[in-house]
DNA sequence: GCCGTTTTCGGCCCGACTGTTTTCAGTCG
């Protein structure tokens, strides 16, 4: 898919062209056909050969034009031109916190500066300090903002970020600052987050400012004002606090969530009331009409609350508007966990552990799901260990009471498509997912292959970890998503979602088409011991900004609607 | 360059902080 080519394509030439001084709002149509072409579910491909290219939002006539034009020659000409005459280390500049596109294009046409190592060394040497608006406050940053740049602060994933910011939360609320919340990219549960956004309420914003850049974690204070604050943690994390008044604390928590594409939506329809919204309220002229609480806020623009997982301008404000806002799922639908290990492969805990922590947190069923001989580091388990475990599984399940337990496996498929056990054991367990753990660089026909092949084999009932992605740590595998989904379709296969923060396996854009092809999701933290049951949080709320409803998600079912589907599905 | 319960032309979100400014531009979120 050339869907994440093609967005960053668009939003460098957005870059480019904010540099040359081109017209703001040409600049911000290239930004927002960028993110939607990121956001997009669909491979951008067919939708140009479809020709449904313009049903984008976003996606204009000239956009579409270009769009075509880069998938039929490889090129794409404004770009290209656009990138003519500029500094060659233009977009890396750019991306140094602090130096903008004007302050750029000062320091190349004094000095002639192209990239980041001549914009250090004319630092260091005091050729910059003088230049029109560059003072030593400003030069000073400016290098700050290279070594700052050279440390790869990436995102973090949600998974870490999660702690770091209920930490600094629970130390304020210590101090007694009650009203405080996590809000942003992290409140949205975006699975990788920049900054760690904190909202306070409070009359007396310059003390909790002040408590907040004096906490203990604290390496260095960015900025610091009267209602707003940003740090960096001895991690490394940059955090921004927020205080208002606990009048626009509703306002506020919307504002901060963002994400910036949902609230320039959501003010551009205010605008069309006669309203304005802003971070303190919604005002009707001077008049504040709302802003205590978040629902207010909504619906003084006449939209119900919209979950924060939804608010990324991906359709969620029309959906809003038409009263089909989808009621997502949420973690109280889960009715048990259909992936999880124990000691009989890689798992820490035992068979009776897991099925004990599983019923305390309120499941009606655990499918044990251990790991088959391919993976023997992991002490994946061969035939004659399957039929044992299959055989205690039923012992744990006949002794356990108030939870019911399934024989299931994560079964390997091996580089040819082949599994790792043979049909005759498969068909003898309740359900069967299937995974690849090897021979991740193979050419995508191959890759594509390997996995028809599994969704084929009538005994598969859930792929595991679809795309082997490990959160910056490893990029998914080389193979042809849409058919495999629309063989997934066909077939009547579910996929996983694995709710592990390293993972996050379908992603919530991969749900949102699994969604609309009618593609069963199964919600799986792929626990290794009793805690990891916990996870679940972060696939209900990818899940969740893929737009998946209770009905899409087959660990809702009760447990006998769940073995009907099981069992249904292999009688076809 | 996109888009339409003001509009096919004329709009396009809004405010805080910083540094360099004698009244504001640049950057960020």
């Amino acid at each position: 898919m050339k869907n994440r080519e093609l967005a960053r394509i668009f939003s460098e030439l957005a870059d480019v062209l904010e540099y040359k001084g081109e017209n703001p709002f040409k600049v911000g149509a290239y930004r927002r056909a960028s993110r939607a072409l990121a956001d997009l579910s669909e491979d951008v491909a067919v939708l140009a050969r479809e020709d449904r290219l313009r049903e984008v939002p976003g996606i204009g006539e000239a956009i579409a034009k270009k769009i075509k034009e880069y998938l039929e020659t490889g090129h794409m000409k404004r770009y290209e031109e656009a990138l003519q005459g500029t500094p060659k280390g233009l977009l890396e500049m750019l991306a140094i916190p602090g130096l903008g596109p004007k302050t750029v294009a000062v320091i190349n046409q004094h000095l002639g500066i192209e990239t980041v190592a001549e914009l250090e060394e004319a630092a260091r040497a005091g050729k910059l300090e003088g230049l029109p608006g560059l003072g030593a406050r400003k030069v000073e940053n400016i290098l700050h903002g290279i070594t700052l740049r050279k440390q790869a602060s990436q995102r973090v994933r949600l998974g870490d970020a999660i702690p770091a910011v209920e930490a600094i939360v629970a130390q304020l609320r210590a101090m007694g600052i009650e009203r405080v919340v996590p809000a942003g990219s992290l409140r949205r549960m975006r699975e990788t987050v920049g900054d760690l956004d904190i909202l306070a309420a409070g009359e007396d914003s310059v003390r909790i400012t002040k408590a907040f850049t004096s906490l203990p974690m604290v390496a260095e204070v960015l900025a610091a004002g009267e209602t707003r604050a940003s740090v960096r943690t001895h991690e490394g994390l940059q955090v921004d606090l927020r205080v208002v008044p606990p009048a626009s604390f509703g306002a506020a928590c919307q504002y901060f969530t963002g994400s910036k594409a949902h609230n320039i939506r959501l003010r551009d329809l205010a605008k069309r009331h006669n309203l304005k919204v802003n971070e303190y309220g919604v005002f009707r002229g001077e008049k504040m009409i709302a802003g205590a609480d978040e629902e207010s806020v909504y619906r003084a623009l006449g939209l119900p609350l919209i979950p924060p997982t939804l608010r990324e301008d991906r359709g969620e404000i029309e959906a809003a508007l038409a009263g089909q806002l989808p009621r997502v799922v949420e973690l109280e639908d889960i009715r048990g966990d259909l992936h999880v290990h124990t000691d009989w492969s890689d798992g820490r805990d035992s068979i009776e552990q897991m099925a004990a922590a599983a019923k305390a947190i309120g499941y009606q069923y655990l499918a044990i799901s251990d790991h088959t001989r391919a993976l023997k580091v992991f002490g994946g388990l061969d035939e004659t260990g399957m039929e044992k475990l299959l055989r205690a599984v039923r012992e744990a399940d006949a002794r356990v009471k108030g939870i019911r337990l399934l024989a299931g496996v994560e079964v390997d498929i091996h580089a040819d498509g082949s599994l790792d056990l043979p049909d005759r054991i498969l068909a003898k367990l309740d359900i069967v997912t299937a995974s690849v753990h090897s021979a991740f660089k193979q050419p995508a026909e191959k890759m594509t292959a390997r996995l028809l092949a599994a969704i084929r084999n009538p005994h598969v009932d859930v792929i595991g970890h679809l795309t082997g992605r490990l959160l910056g740590e490893r990029e998914a595998y080389d193979f042809d998503l849409e058919a495999v989904l629309q063989e997934a379709a066909r077939h009547h296969t579910a996929l996983e979602l694995n709710a592990h923060p390293l993972r996050l396996d379908i992603t919530d854009v991969v749900c949102r088409r699994a969604r609309d092809l009618g593609i069963m999701v199964a919600i799986n933290t792929d626990a290794h011991n009793t805690e990891q049951l916990q996870l679940m949080r972060f696939g209900v709320a990818t899940a969740q900004r893929g737009w998946l409803e209770a009905a899409h998600v087959l660990n809702t079912r009760p447990f006998r609607t769940l073995m009907a589907w099981l069992r249904g599905r292999r009688c076809r």
